[in-house]
DNA sequence: AGCACGCCGACT
DNA sequence: GTCGGCGTGCTC
């Protein structure tokens, strides 16, 4: 019976039909693995109770009854059925780990993003919090009520009438152990005391996790602007309304943003309730998150670099109320706090929001719906609002809330366009205008921040004489050279070879490593500017727990004068003593086959031109690049929010692409080229079948993806666009439960993807 | 995903 | 007759 259909009839069997049926608890129990659920199982009588939505169960399954682990995500007791179901054998958990308010959210993920409840279950609570890491079951000794009473006329060896009166003096019980070191003895009296039948045992799950104990910076409170002050008032009015809107706090670089929401957070902390804050990964700087320890006594960090014993920890003390602020990346939006009051996105626009692996959530869809249950606003924040925030601000949905200026009167830097085409070879990828910007911002004693988006040294590797280039081998892409440790790497695999010094093809010796990578840029600047203490921030020497923190610090000290990096350096940084910016190469990322790619690169140029005059010395933005009047880049370079949105949003339209419609991707992979394009014809097949009659729907495909091979598998994908993405999910979802490809593929689905490599 | 069932051909 | 090939379908 579908719940439908128990609904419909009230859950109750007609009374001539009571007879041969039996009343008894059903758990409707879902798994992470194929096949997913949910399976009705019986709870049988002395697991009734104990038995309970969010928790997990042991249950058999299939003829072998294979014994797995699933999720219990709702139980009926006093169900009236004949049907022959199986047993639950066991409960996993002791404390429910999803409370019927996840549990919710869950539900209504695996149905959006069309992705099995049993995966989204383990999304939501990690696997740290699952397995309990950092605890211990441990037997507790304390003083039963009947023997406190009687303790006067007890009669007992001195060590163990101390024990017993020490341990009748605590609140909470101990191991045997703790007693023995609390009291100076060893373990036997207790033991004498417990074999006597004058202490009780518990077993008990106790935390054996120390946490690490971090000094908040200070931080001077600065009085708000007006701009400030009547976003604070929006909020807050919305939080004492308990209305769920949402805003856009559009406020351009160094205007405050930060300052807006702790305000707003304060508010909600004086509700008693929690707030949730948003940040993209990369930001998740201790700057960060310091600055939110500095204004709260309570604040939990929930990110990647987490140990699973720093991550329950945190996770329980949420989940207990003990904080009333989370600072985290994008899956910080399922903390489980008990009474929701804010959720804060920073950054909103970053793709860091969006999980590439099933679930593909959007942190950002996930934070609206959630707000909208719990009745509390929402705050999106950005310099550069993504397309799809500006155009539901424009219709009325989001309520913009702008922050035109920079805090203390400063203003946004002056950008000068070097076009390369002309103004070419200065130093090496430095032009001329470049270096004597530098050199005129180092000598007045200011700071240099380089974005170069590209990590390596040279970016391909080719023979002159046959013009072989070097590619992976798994995704037929150029390899990148690191010159430190001689290799060619891909950056699309895991893939690493030493770097050749004949060609593969002719035995050509003149190998020519070309194009510029930060690594390379590093020996430039060395050359370039003697006796200028310079650090590169990269994914390849960032690659250690606490590197960022550390560069990051010396570049704060002036230990380090110049700072380059990839797009790692360009979000959220704030240091006043840069006066310069210099973008090396504003056309990498331009020319990707992705409809988002002009969108990405207009904000990467305006967050990187964003890092410079954030103090007294104001500051000047350089930017190199090919394409000077390409719209992204001169809109960019020009501080034309507005107009880049308009003219890029003329174009989405046009083509047809989100924000102005609705896109579901399906990416079919295999290792067999021709199979999995067969493959992918037949769903597409399927597809324009099931959408037969269903006007509005676009099917675009198959064809090989933009990245037509990566680690070794084939990639051809399928497009579905249209306005209601209800309608394309509904089709999708039809041709995921009646196909089989067969295993030669694998196939994945992509509801609103983030991009389309 | 795993595992049984079933409906074909090659063997003791 | 029956052993085993793997195609098909089910798992509460």
């Amino acid at each position: 019976m579908t719940p439908q259909q128990r609904l419909l009839f009230g859950g109750e069997s007609a009374p001539w039909e009571e007879d041969d049926r039996e009343l008894r608890s059903v758990a409707q129990v879902v798994f992470s693995e194929a096949p997913y659920g949910p399976y009705d199982y019986a709870v049988p009588e002395p697991l009734r109770g104990r038995v309970q939505a969010g928790k997990r169960v042991f249950v058999p399954l299939g003829r072998g009854n294979r014994r797995r682990t699933g999720y219990c995500i709702s139980v009926q007791s006093g169900v009236a059925s004949s049907r022959r179901l199986k047993n639950v054998l066991k409960v996993v958990d002791e404390a429910t780990l999803w409370t019927p308010s996840l549990l919710r959210l869950a539900q209504w993920l695996a149905d959006y993003y069309l992705c099995p409840l049993g995966q989204v279950l383990e999304t939501i609570v990690p696997s740290g919090v699952r397995g309990a890491a950092g605890t211990r079951m441990k037997t507790l000794l304390s003083v039963p009520d009947a023997v406190l009473a009687r303790m006067a006329e007890l009669r007992l060896p001195p060590k163990q009438r101390h024990v017993l009166e020490y341990l009748a003096h605590c609140t909470d019980g101990l191991t045997a152990q703790e007693i023995a070191d609390r009291c100076g003895c060893s373990v036997a009296p207790v033991q004498g005391l417990f074999k006597k039948g004058l202490l009780e045992a518990t077993e008990r799950r106790v935390s054996v996790f120390v946490p690490e104990v971090k000094g908040a910076a200070e931080h001077a409170v600065h009085a708000l602007t007006d701009a400030q002050q009547s976003a604070v008032d929006a909020i807050v009015a919305a939080i004492r309304g308990s209305c769920s809107r949402s805003f856009l706090l559009h406020g351009v670089t160094g205007s405050g943003k930060t300052e807006v929401y702790i305000r707003a957070i304060e508010e909600v902390e004086r509700h008693g309730r929690q707030a949730i804050v948003l940040v993209p990964e990369i930001s998740l700087t201790p700057q960060t998150w310091q600055r939110f320890q500095a204004r709260f006594a309570r604040v939990a960090v929930l990110h990647s670099q987490l140990t699973p014993q720093e991550r329950n920890w945190h996770w329980q003390r949420i989940a207990a109320g003990q904080v009333s602020v989370v600072v985290g990346a994008r899956s910080a939006v399922f903390a489980p706090v008990p009474q929701l009051g804010l959720i804060v996105i920073d950054e909103e626009h970053d793709p860091s929001f969006k999980q590439d692996t099933a679930p593909r959530y959007h942190a950002r869809t996930v934070a609206q719906w959630r707000a909208q249950q719990a009745d509390v606003p929402l705050v999106l924040g950005s310099a550069t609002p993504s397309l799809e925030t500006w155009q539901a601000a424009r219709r009325g949905v989001i309520e913009r809330l702008g922050l035109p200026r920079r805090v203390a009167g400063r203003t946004l830097p002056e950008v000068r366009v070097v076009d390369l085409r002309h103004e070419w070879k200065g130093r090496g990828a430095l032009s001329r205008v470049l270096v004597t910007e530098m050199h005129r911002a180092l000598d007045a004693g200011g700071q240099v921040i380089l974005l170069l988006n590209r990590r390596g040294f040279a970016t391909y590797i080719q023979c002159p004489l046959c013009g072989e280039v070097v590619r992976c081998p798994h995704c037929d892409i150029p390899l990148t050279h690191h010159h430190h440790d001689a290799t060619a790497k891909c950056h699309y695999c895991d893939h690493e070879e030493s770097a050749p010094t004949a060609c593969g093809a002719c035995g050509g010796t003149q190998i020519r490593y070309s194009g510029t990578g930060t690594e390379k840029l590093e020996k430039q600047l060395a050359a370039c500017f003697p006796g200028v203490s310079c650090l590169r921030m990269d994914g390849d020497t960032m690659r250690r727990t606490g590197a960022h923190e550390k560069a990051l610090e010396r570049f704060r000290r002036g230990e380090v004068r110049i700072l380059l990096g990839t797009q790692m350096i360009a979000k959220g940084l704030d240091f006043p003593g840069v006066t310069l910016v210099g973008v090396v190469n504003a056309d990498i990322g331009l020319h990707f086959p992705d409809f988002r790619a002009a969108e990405r690169t207009f904000q990467l140029v305006t967050q990187v031109a964003g890092r410079t005059g954030r103090g007294e010395a104001g500051g000047r933005v350089v930017v190199q690049t090919f394409s000077p009047d390409h719209p992204a880049i001169d809109a960019a370079v020009r501080h034309r929010y507005e107009w880049f949105v308009n003219h890029e949003w003329e174009s989405r339209r046009r083509f047809g692409y989100p924000p102005a419609s609705r896109l579901v991707r399906l990416v079919v992979r295999g290792a067999d080229e021709r199979a999995t394009e067969r493959a992918a014809e037949q769903l597409a097949e399927a597809i324009t079948r099931q959408q037969q009659g269903v006007a509005d729907v676009r099917v675009v495909g198959p064809a090989p993806a933009p990245f037509p091979k990566l680690r070794g598998k084939f990639r051809f994908h399928l497009l579905l666009l249209g306005p209601k993405l209800p309608v394309l999910r509904r089709i999708v979802s039809a041709v995921r439960d009646g196909i089989d490809l067969g295993d030669a593929v694998q196939w994945t689905i992509d509801v609103e993807p983030q991009d389309m490599l």
